[in-house]
DNA sequence: CATCAGATTATAGTAATTCTAAACTTGACA
DNA sequence: TGTCAAGTTTAGAATTACTATAATCTGATG
């Protein structure tokens, strides 16, 4: 595998490719006041080279693993909500006990796979909230999630 | 408080108004096939005889300690998921880490509070799902959960 | 009122996550 | 470029919310 000169789009870019997205992220990690330390620029490495992704912490330490990244749970943990925090990604509760992270970070909301506990992004446009409330006195709504929970026909 | 006969619909019942709702429970346990016992049927006393309530196992076992009803935890987590199954309940993810339920069995959406975690209702009508995507193939959708996070105002 | 499937309980176990404290990097500055 | 404080990483312990286990109890049925 990895022979031929195919055009892809995630894997073995140049450096020039390379540059535009990293020195984004730089500038993001730089601005929350991050050091781009090589955990953290592996990690984003990962992260945002994949397309749009629905991950946990165990699975980017997965990730790590096979990319022979090596970053302990702890700083996958850290990085996770670091990077949160700095606004490039997404926390997306649909499951007590797993969180999970979107790199999209555009404006959309989920199918919730109840079986698999797997997660897929659902265009922005398809999904139309009409009406809201008002939030309750002092109080700004932050965000509004929609899940939209799904099941196999007939369970 | 609680001395003149004022209608109302959730405290100090006599025997012939609890017989409406507690013979509903009965029934629906029944027809779960759980027998009515006095740890079930407190928690259900606990549960309905307050209005809507949103809560947690902890919550509820806080609130058997304090009414004097002798319940195990792992009680009420059984408890808890059965009266879910029976359709007596409904469960609410909203934060990792924690479960919710809601004696609301109405269509309605919820209000999040982040900074403090709680919830409360938006009633059914408030919030409107215009348009929703087509369920992947060979899934149905089995719910869809509008969670409207608001957060003290310039936070 | 004896039986026994079903219910309850204390306690141990588990999974996800957070904490801790020591060791290691990093970037700024001499 | 060497030094150092501040920021990071790490292994492992701790915590939290929940589930499993196995012994004991209960209550519907005959």
């Amino acid at each position: 595998m990895m022979k031929m000169h195919i055009p892809h789009d995630t894997q073995s870019h140049d450096a020039r490719q390379d540059a535009r997205p990293f020195s984004q992220i730089l500038d993001r990690l730089r601005g929350a006041g991050l050091r781009p330390t090589r955990q953290r620029m592996a990690l984003a490495k990962l992260l945002f080279e994949g397309g749009d992704r629905h991950l946990t912490a165990e699975m980017l330490h997965a990730d790590a693993q096979s990319a022979n990244v090596r970053v302990s749970l702890a700083t996958v943990y850290n990085t996770l909500h670091q990077f949160h925090r700095a606004g490039l990604l997404r926390e997306i509760v649909v499951d007590s006990q797993r969180t999970y992270f979107d790199t999209n970070m555009s404006d959309h909301h989920h199918f919730y796979f109840d079986q698999s506990g797997e997660l897929a992004d659902i265009p922005g446009d398809q999904v139309e909230v009409a009406a809201l409330p008002a939030a309750p006195d002092g109080m700004e709504v932050s965000r509004v999630d929609v899940v939209v929970r799904v099941r196999p026909q007939g369970a």
